[in-house]
DNA sequence: GATCAGGCTCTAA
DNA sequence: ATTAGAGCCTGAT
C-alpha cells in the first residue's frame, strides 16, 4: 500500500462537504487517480475507523453503499451518519442527483 | 435490475 | 524481481 496515494485520496475525501456524497471514482478522479476507484475503496476500508476521515460520505457511482457497515445497535452506521447530516437514504440508496457532491 | 468485461492496485508466494 | 489471485468499482450490455 503506499501512503502517498492514500493520503491523496484522503485529502480528497476530507474535501466532501457536509450534507453531500462523492462516488469512489470521483474521488480517483480529482485525486488525480482517473482508473483508481477500487483503490480508494480499499483505502477507505483501512482507515474507515481509526481516522476522522468523513467516509461515510462516499458511496458507489449508483448511489449505495458498498459495505454493510453495522454498529452494535444492528443499525446500518453509514446510512444513519448520512441521515444525521440530511442527506435523505431510501432503501440503503442516496439520490445522486439531488447530493452528488459537484466540485 | 443483473451481468460482463475492463483497468489497475495490493498481497502473498 | 516476477507471477498469480483477488478486490468496499464503473460503464456499458
Amino acid at each position: 500500500m503506499s501512503n502517498e496515494l492514500a493520503q491523496m485520496i484522503l485529502a480528497v475525501v476530507s474535501q466532501i462537504p457536509k450534507g453531500k456524497v462523492a462516488s469512489y471514482g470521483q474521488i480517483a478522479k480529482l485525486a488525480g487517480l482517473p482508473k483508481h476507484a477500487r483503490l480508494v475503496g480499499r483505502v477507505l476500508g483501512q482507515i474507515e475507523d481509526r481516522t476522522a476521515i468523513p467516509w461515510h460520505r462516499v458511496i458507489n457511482s449508483q448511489g449505495k453503499m458498498s459495505t454493510t457497515q453495522l454498529t452494535e445497535h444492528g443499525d446500518h452506521l453509514q446510512q444513519i451518519l448520512l441521515l444525521s447530516e440530511g442527506v435523505v437514504v431510501i432503501n440503503g440508496r442516496v439520490n445522486l442527483k439531488q447530493f452528488a457532491w459537484l466540485p
